[in-house]
DNA sequence: AAATTAAATTAGATATATCTAAAAAAAATG
DNA sequence: CATTTTTTTTAGATATATCTAATTTAATTT
């Protein structure tokens, strides 16, 4: 039984904020993640229970079922191995790449995808430093904590933001942020959370802790 | 004005209707490229007729419109880069790629198409043989001839197919005639057509007319 | 616990894309 | 040229996916 895309979305969406750790996943949560209206999800919840990918009982809740999850993780491979495909090999910028992610993400071929990961060297994180589920779904998730978190001459890597709007990943791009980015903490001023950073052993930048929480490092 | 997934499917069967040689387009022409009915086709031609991709009076017949031409070649261009992504750099063999690249043409972002085909290196014909349009829509087409018409001793190279199904072609791979080929025509039976052919200077072929008048060679 | 507020669902519409069956128009045939 | 056949179109259904407005259920407040 294979879903359609608007199926896929919502899938990928309820996967995302069953992960994002809160504990149940509200109507509202889903018709704000995918920019569509409550009533339309209501709809497409008895779509994805009749479909086995989700458990559903009206005005009470829903949980993703384990094939739901599987789903939604091949959706989520595919969508972060196109995603290296437009960095690495096509020369996108890291802040370009969702849009035509999302469309890349549903194209239906096994054999693309396993030829696409190998082509790209069996990526396992994506140009936003999240990670690639494997083929059988399997993720393996480095440990990383929030800019802000970090005690002062702490070294680490930028590997991944919290917030991937564009205006984010511009603003980052124009500072010098980018991920990947080799970074010691040089200064923490306490009252107000901002941090002083040094990038690459060269450029040194201040940040509100508004931003430094969006951005998360791998400790080193 | 942008068009469906089913509209551009619909457009480009037209185009290639249309170029196919044949005075006028009928409604069943395209039920049978599409594989779809009639009474779907009437109804899609009054909506592309409202898009104004086409000309169309009812049961009268249908005219494509430059501005859909256009379109239709665009998707013709996405097609058969996509074409060649597949076959150069994943390693697909030409009888694999038809599916996933009808899947693919339908992505949109100018800017994907531009970089794919600067990382292809501005390639002009598909794995096929087929030209690509360049982005203004132009198309440089070879003169190709079927094999069945050329002449004893004559030399060329196998540039494309007409019958492009997945059976014909895996029958050609399998005798080695694959696209590229260079040969040269040994010997034609007069009464019943069939040709023998010389395959890159060390195999010949047998081949009946029907399958060489399948097959596109470029004279050299 | 009754009243209010918030969240979720249903009812009814709209748009796309398809189908079958019936009707209309054009083409072919005797 | 009238009749038959073929082609094309329309009418009416179905399925997906969405919306607004109304209703129902759950949660919160007093």
């Amino acid at each position: 039984m294979d879903l359609t895309i608007a199926e896929e979305n919502y899938l990928k969406a309820i996967y995302h904020l069953s992960e994002g750790g809160k504990k149940s996943v509200s109507t509202n949560d889903i018709a704000g993640e995918i920019q569509t209206k409550p009533a339309s999800v209501s709809d497409m919840l008895r779509r994805l229970s009749d479909k086995h990918v989700i458990q559903y009982k009206k005005y009470y809740g829903l949980q993703i079922t384990e094939s739901g999850k599987q789903l939604a993780l091949q959706t989520i491979r595919k969508h972060r191995l196109w995603e290296v495909f437009l960095v690495d090999k096509l020369q996108f910028a890291w802040d370009e790449v969702h849009e035509v992610a999302e469309q890349l993400e549903h194209i239906q071929s096994s054999l693309l995808i396993q030829r696409l990961d190998a082509f790209l060297n069996y990526p396992k994180f994506d140009p936003h430093g999240d990670p690639i589920p494997d083929e059988y779904g399997d993720v393996r998730s480095r440990p990383r904590i929030p800019l802000n978190e970090m005690n002062i001459d702490q070294v680490g890597q930028i590997v991944a933001v919290k917030d991937s709007s564009a205006a984010f990943l511009r603003y980052l791009d124009k500072v010098g942020a980018y991920i990947g980015a080799r970074i010691k903490v040089l200064d923490k001023v306490e009252f107000d959370g901002s941090v002083e950073i040094l990038v690459d052993q060269k450029k040194t930048l201040f940040m509100s802790k508004d931003v430094a929480s969006n951005i998360l490092v791998l400790q080193s």
